[in-house]
DNA sequence: TTATTTAATTTGACTTACAAATTAAAATGA
DNA sequence: TCATTTTAATTTGTAAGTCAAATTAAATAA
């Protein structure tokens, strides 16, 4: 019980180096109100166990006053590499980050199927670490931690997934059973989660204790950070925003449910209705068919306009009611910018201003953040990261003890 | 710093004594994880200063083993007195408990108006406290907080009121003003996020650290439990369940948007579609219409019918995206039963279970909760409760300081 | 060079938690 | 009845931790 200070300064100021990039010893004793004392202390230990490492200020701040001078510290990249893995419908994105999370390397490949057996992916998993590792020279055993984010819904604790649209197979111990094919302990989530989690270590939660982020692809997804944590929910099938119900005996969802959001904007309900206009070849390519309807619905088509209103009003509604029920400081619209331009306009946007309820005090903050794949997969090394640091932290916690 | 770890032990050991109700030292430890010699020496600290007290176990358990019998720990309820207030339309209710959670006295009395300003409000609340005090014989300045629930957006950490249908001005520094006026700590919240308060300190979700509390009563309200905390937003407007949109320009709400959920199931919502139902008197009071309508329905009217299963299925569909969102182990539903039964049938709530996300896992467990005026009153109190402990813990921090 | 200034470290006092030893208070058994 | 056993609570002594204050380190200014 006595160490539990110690592990509360140790977790505190690797968190807050982390956070900093770099800082002296004595920003930290004043952001943290922990000792100069302790935080020689402390930080002594990280150095000689490497996750820490000193830097001459490389500034041509004009702070420079007179007196002995600061001395940074940052996270030592050299400590550790992780990897994260984004698992999407058609391939596999993979970032190889250092402790410090420079991005090193990077590999995508096509999955040789979109839904594939535990077993298989976990292969294809395999071979696409060692490739990623292979182009600086390294190998699978040399990384201390690999996150992967998929679709669907996921455990993350255990590493369970109830169900991925990725999956033939339903309840399926994937964390487990990486961890095991890869030698490497591997770390799983939903998709979204993850982007809230990178968000949150190097995005723009950064600074926030209490947001949300919702990301858009082909489903809906939301990630919830509330009092600083990620929340996950008690049976790991919470934020899905994209099957709360809008409508009463709506639309038809792929999850066999009526009136969810995602039968309103996802791709394929726009294309449900997008054969009513006109010019629209039924037999192109799902990404090239909700291009052509987009375009349509800028060139002023009726039809179109009135498909692609109609979703951005859905989605409207839907952001509406997470203020309503979180009243969060910000929002972030994550996901790739171009195809889902609709739901990110100011429009949109007001709509939902106007459908919160109404105090005496500025609405929550909404920005959009661009993810292509690769940042996807850059989520997924953040909470890789996480989990590392903390495995090394609590080696410490005992090697103490 | 070094005193941080005491206050964490004080922290835990006087919520545990709390939860436990009476409970021998070498359980709290055993509980805790903090050593017996702590435990007596923090214990002992409580005694001295009368938050605690011991009691000869009364048991004719059949544990009576051999060896020196354990003496259990109790909260002294002398310690402090505690009043909660709920404000309802028409309607001050108050109670007013002792330091142990019992309830010494109760007191309603009538709103000359059902909309005052703070001034006037804050009056008739010193009146009725002193009432309610003098029930047993003693005065306003012998409590030591109050603890009170008024509906509309309240930003409970200054004590600071947006909006209030009971108040005619917006923007009111009601905590401040209360606690000028009479002279003892007055806590303000939201009335359902008092009724989530109320449920975890001696209620349904004392177990829980994930729940929902859906109150019902002329509005529809919502209290989150998160983390084992109540979680209240960022601007205090959060949990705005009654005005999240279930319909896309879909019936007009009393806040002037369309669609909220409240306009389809509040009373005020059911009487404006009553008039189309045979047999309704128009100028009868509205609880009284309300009944009407609830009885055709049952006896089978057609129109009362739907009336009234839209209602269900609408209120089913907001509970299924609280659901989706939170996945919580737990939602009570927490209101007067007589009025809203039609809401808390099982028909309704198979209607949310199979509106949520389907995992081969159970659902969420839902109870009803019979909550009247004078329950709302002690949620408010036991909201108190927590703030006049958490008084008395910093007294104790800082004397050791 | 020396004085000054500021950062980082070291020192020594003090607080805290805990294991182990001790004391307290009961039931059991001869 | 009285020693023995058993279990709870307290006391004791030690180790670990934090921190203020003193000291050392490393720069600038005079």
């Amino acid at each position: 019980m006595a160490v539990m200070q110690r592990e509360y300064g140790r977790r505190t100021l690797l968190r807050e180096i982390r956070k900093a990039g770099r800082i002296p010893r004595i920003e930290l004793s004043g952001l943290t109100g922990i000792s100069r004392a302790t935080v020689t202390t402390i930080t002594a230990e990280f150095l000689s166990d490497g996750l820490v490492e000193e830097v001459s200020r490389d500034e041509g701040e004009p702070d420079s006053r007179r007196g002995r001078p600061r001395v940074d510290l940052k996270i030592r990249g050299a400590a550790h590499l992780v990897v994260g893995v984004k698992i999407s419908h058609h391939k596999l994105s993979l970032v190889l980050l250092d402790f410090e999370g420079e991005q090193l390397a990077t590999e995508e490949c096509d999955l040789s199927r979109p839904v594939s057996s535990p077993e298989e992916l976990a292969a294809e998993i395999r071979q696409a670490v060692s490739r990623l590792a292979g182009h600086i020279g390294r190998e699978p055993g040399d990384i201390s931690g690999i996150g992967i984010g998929i679709a669907g819904i996921v455990e993350a604790n255990d590493g369970f997934v109830h169900w991925s649209p990725s999956l033939s197979a339903r309840n399926v111990e994937l964390g487990g059973l990486l961890t095991g094919m890869l030698g490497v302990p591997c770390f799983i989530d939903n998709d979204a989660n993850l982007v809230a989690v990178a968000e949150h270590t190097f995005g723009l939660g950064r600074d926030h204790s209490d947001f949300l982020v919702v990301t858009i692809e082909s489903g809906v997804g939301l990630g919830m950070v509330i009092g600083g944590a990620l929340y996950r929910g008690t049976r790991g099938c919470g934020a899905e925003f994209g099957h709360t119900k809008v409508q009463l005996n709506g639309a038809l969802c792929r999850c066999g449910q009526r009136g969810c959001l995602e039968a309103y904007v996802a791709d394929y309900a726009l294309l449900r209705e997008a054969t009513l206009v006109s010019g629209q070849d039924a037999h192109a390519d799902p990404a090239k068919r909700v291009e052509n309807l987009l375009d349509a619905a800028r060139a002023g088509d009726a039809t179109a306009r009135s498909i692609v209103d109609r979703a951005g009003q859905i989605f409207a509604m839907g952001l509406a009611n997470l203020v309503n029920i979180f009243d969060p400081e910000l929002i972030i619209l994550a996901g790739e910018q171009m195809q889902f331009d609709h739901l990110y306009s100011d429009a949109v946007i007001d709509t939902m201003r106007k459908s919160i309820v109404q105090v005496d005090k500025a609405p929550p903050e909404v920005v959009v953040h661009k993810w292509g794949d690769l940042m996807w997969a850059r989520g997924a090394a953040a909470y890789a990261l996480d989990k590392v640091s903390e495995m090394a932290l609590e080696r410490l916690d005992e090697h103490a003890a």
